[in-house]
RNA sequence: CGGGGCGUGGCUCAGCCUGGUAGAGCGCAAGGUUUGGGACCUUGAUGUCGCGGGUUCAAAUCCCGCCGCCCCGACCA
């Protein structure tokens, strides 16, 4: 200890073999995926196994963001997993776009050669199939069939579905080489109705971001070099993670009538003249489980907010003789119905052979909201212990402090009938949380003196520049800061004082308006 | 694709340099004592040491080849 240079640096593990945040913050957010058993590295390269508690989160997201997409008109339906590569090929950019990241069947059969399995050279394909990267040129191959008239128009259709990419490298949730999205691919008579279609869709997205995940976003444009390959407008909400990045987190296109002419797809207007239909497409995908665990989550594990938990109160019987066990377990039982009674997802925890305080790290680590205790003091006062997963965070303040916080002992009927309220209390907390946090971590920067600081020295997080440089000025950014823009704000996305004109903080050039610049995922 | 690391019970790893009966901790199973913040004791089960070849009386260990995964870069939701 008083000679640290001779120490190997070790890798500061908490009990819980839970990396903290401020040692290792990629490593942090491994340890909590794994150790709040949402997903596990599988042994295909790049690909994940989501566990059953990572895939109910995503399942609650599933159906917040399905139902506001029946509630906007669209209805869901199922494309191909294979596109022949001469659909991929038909559209020119959206193909190179993709190339590097296809995998491609080639084989449909297998064949024993000296006992040993192999691909049948015999069986080639006399065209590959590529598997979707996304389904813009299958779904636009069959729209052409779909749409003849106005009438038909417009078409509103999302996939829930599964894509590969084939990335150099990956992360869990973050980057995987096949992951679970949605794409939304709606067809329309004019630009103006499928532009309007894609600030909707967005909008769909960043309510369940903020309202859903308690995940603030700023929404904006991209810069035609992280526009969607194909598109004429990408827009995007973007996310900002505790180490300062930023996470795109979806992304909603205009494409114009690429797609209808790449794939032919007229339609006879009012007047009796033939035109191409404008289209939009807008994916979320599984990342968004990893943009929840990097906003929320602390050093003891997961934190997910009351609308996303699988869980989200679990009551734990404490007892110390059987006649306890059978008391506080039938009390546990009653409170989880009246509970349930009232939409809540409750789960009792009442494993034997575990002692208390075992199963209360257990929960904490999976991001359990609220835990209720029940021992045979509460039975015999009436009341309940009611434990939150976190309160917002006082300076200084010790653990045991910090502990008490969190726990209320509260009589029976106010603790039942007050659960709703207390979901709905966290759920704000939450937003409130990371929206401080963000603020903490966001500069409006004038000088590239002041941006170095930032991004070098403090950290880093969300700087607001003034830009008019060119895609060249962009690539020179990101070499030296490792940075890049991450949009184009709407005009209301721009805090108060950072609006206004100003100039270029690299070129000096006229800029009418700041963009959003950051390191990101 | 370039650089690095690692493959040994379910998990984390020791053993390899210097070849000689395959180990520890955790987990798992059974029984008992425990249980308001991570229990303990006793007993027990679990391994083609990544794969293939070579050297040797003898290979987890030495040599050659291959495969896989992870981390760091270039690519990306």
């Amino acid at each position: 200890m008083s000679n640290p240079q001779n120490q190997k640096q070790q890798p500061a593990t908490a009990a819980d073999g839970i990396t903290p945040r401020a040692t290792d913050y990629g490593q942090w957010y491994l340890d909590i995926v794994k150790r709040a058993d949402l997903a596990d590295h599988s042994s295909v390269r790049g690909c994940m196994v989501i566990k059953p508690h990572g895939y109910a989160i995503w399942e609650k997201l599933q159906r917040e963001l399905d139902d506001r997409f029946k509630a906007t008109g669209h209805v869901n339906a199922y494309f191909p997993l294979f596109i022949p590569l001469s659909f991929l090929a038909k559209e020119e950019e959206h193909a190179a776009g993709f190339a590097k990241e296809c995998a491609v069947v080639t084989h449909y059969r297998l064949k024993s050669i000296d006992g040993k399995v192999t691909v049948d050279p015999e069986s080639k394909l006399e065209e590959p199939l590529v598997v979707r990267p996304t389904s813009e040129t299958i779904i636009w191959a069959q729209y052409k069939n779909w749409i003849q008239s106005y009438r038909d128009l417009p078409l509103l259709i999302n996939q829930w579905a599964n894509v590969v990419r084939w990335e150099m490298r990956t992360r869990l949730f973050l980057r995987t080489a096949e992951f679970l999205w949605q794409e939304g691919h709606t067809a329309h008579a004019t630009e103006a109705e499928a532009r309007e279609e894609v600030s909707r869709m967005l909008a769909v997205y960043a309510d369940v971001a903020e309202h859903v995940m308690g995940v603030p976003v700023v929404r904006g444009h991209k810069t035609e070099g992280e526009r969607f390959a194909g598109a004429i407008d990408t827009q995007c909400i973007e996310g900002m993670m505790q180490d300062g990045k930023a996470l795109q987190m979806g992304t909603s296109h205009y494409l114009g009538q690429n797609f209808a002419k790449s794939a032919d797809v007229k339609f006879l207007n009012q007047t009796g003249q033939l035109e191409y239909v404008h289209a939009t497409s807008w994916g979320v995908s599984t990342r968004l489980v990893g943009a929840l665990i990097m906003t929320h989550s602390d050093d003891n594990g997961l934190i997910l907010p009351p609308k996303l938990a699988p869980i989200q109160v679990v009551i734990v019987p404490i007892y110390k003789t059987p006649e306890e066990q059978a008391r506080t377990t039938a009390e546990a039982q009653a409170v989880a119905s009246e509970l349930r009674a009232q939409g809540l997802a409750v789960k009792v925890d009442d494993r034997e052979g575990l002692q208390p305080g075992a199963k209360y790290y257990e929960w904490e680590r999976k991001g359990v909201p609220v835990r209720i205790e029940v021992g045979p003091k509460d039975l015999e006062k009436g009341s309940l212990c009611v434990v939150r997963r976190f309160v917002l965070e006082q300076e200084g303040e010790s653990e045991q402090d910090l502990r008490k916080r969190k726990k209320q002992f509260l009589p029976r009927a106010e603790a039942i009938a007050g659960m709703p309220a207390l979901m709905d209390a966290l759920q704000k907390e939450l937003l409130a949380r990371a929206r401080a946090m963000r603020e903490k971590k966001t500069r409006v920067i004038d000088t590239l003196a002041d941006f170095e600081a930032f991004f070098k020295g403090e950290g880093g997080g969300f700087a607001w520049v003034h830009w008019a440089g060119t895609h060249a000025d962009e690539d020179e950014m990101a070499k030296r800061y490792e940075t890049s823009i991450r949009c184009i704000p709407f005009a209301d996305q721009i805090p108060e004082a950072a609006r206004g004109a100003g100039t270029c903080i690299l070129t000096g050039r006229p800029s009418a308006q700041r963009v959003l610049m950051a390191k990101s995922y």
